[in-house]
DNA sequence: TTGCGTGCAAACGCTTTGCATATTA
DNA sequence: TAATATGCAAAGCGTTTGCACGCAA
């Protein structure tokens, strides 16, 4: 079981900050989210770009920041996200949540070994037909999971 | 997340227990795995047929028969059935880990309520190409999770 | 004032580890 | 005898919960 130690950052080269944190509102009022000065951090990191944060990376991020959140807060907050759609949880590794901002249909790589996620997009993907749901039941969300590993591991 | 307090039971209606710890000791030593009596009984409950157990649940299967396995000892087992090849650990609830003992190639229905594993055929799936692996890197196995719940859940 | 959000610390549950004992080859 | 396996309890780690405080409607 790979310890993956990468330091975080949050290397969004993209608008102000202020700015972003308009558009994290924004986007937290739409959801019928209330945007406290915390959700709307959280919201402006996880959502700056497509990615894949576990909680304790969301976490890491924001301690290199001015505004204080606590573990609860953040555990709470993605929890929250994500029952209201705007981010998906993604559970490929037993040891930890990945909250992936992409909405969009798609699919993912799985790096075993760097316990790194990267995006196969819908299209690429297709998947033909499965069995009926059982009886009762009403699919929910379709995962495909391509575990990799380094050549001859 | 649902909370699921079904009762473990070992209701394999199959061969005498002895002639099934002989088949799953050969299993064992096969796999270059020296068979201990804990070994035996663990690999005699998890081969019996396929299915998908947690490890929480092989520990209370094994407490209703006669020899005492501690629960070190069952999550050692179930990692080392792993690595070798015997049984594949289901990655789909982050809470638990399972292990299914059906190794041919299969995907999955997740009863995300029941925490339930169903098998899909892999026939029953298509799954047409998917984009190269990143370089450097091969595929180790691809899931495919359909997750299922309630209508109107 | 009523309710919701937050922080903190403690509790939780699954899994792993350390070490002494017991078993296997 | 040398190596491996087991049991037990404690430690780990990600996550959740309980509760008091703070703030907004």
């Amino acid at each position: 079981m790979p310890i993956d130690s990468q330091p975080c950052s949050d290397d969004s080269a993209g608008p102000a900050p202020a700015a972003e944190r308009v558009r994290a509102a924004r986007i937290l009022d739409a959801a019928g989210i209330t945007p406290t000065p915390q959700r709307v951090e959280i919201a402006r990191i996880l959502l700056a770009r497509p990615q894949h944060l576990s909680a304790e990376q969301v976490l890491c991020i924001l301690k290199q920041g001015e505004l204080s959140v606590s573990k609860a807060t953040v555990y709470n907050t993605l929890g929250l996200f994500a029952k209201r759609g705007l981010v998906r949880e993604v559970i490929v590794d037993p040891s930890k949540v990945f909250y992936d901002s992409n909405c969009s249909e798609h699919h993912h790589f799985y790096d075993v070994e760097s316990c790194t996620l990267t995006d196969i997009d819908a299209g690429d993907v297709d998947i033909g037909g499965f069995p009926d749901a059982p009886e009762g039941k009403v699919v929910d969300r379709v995962d495909v999971i391509v575990r990799v590993r380094s050549r001859q591991g």
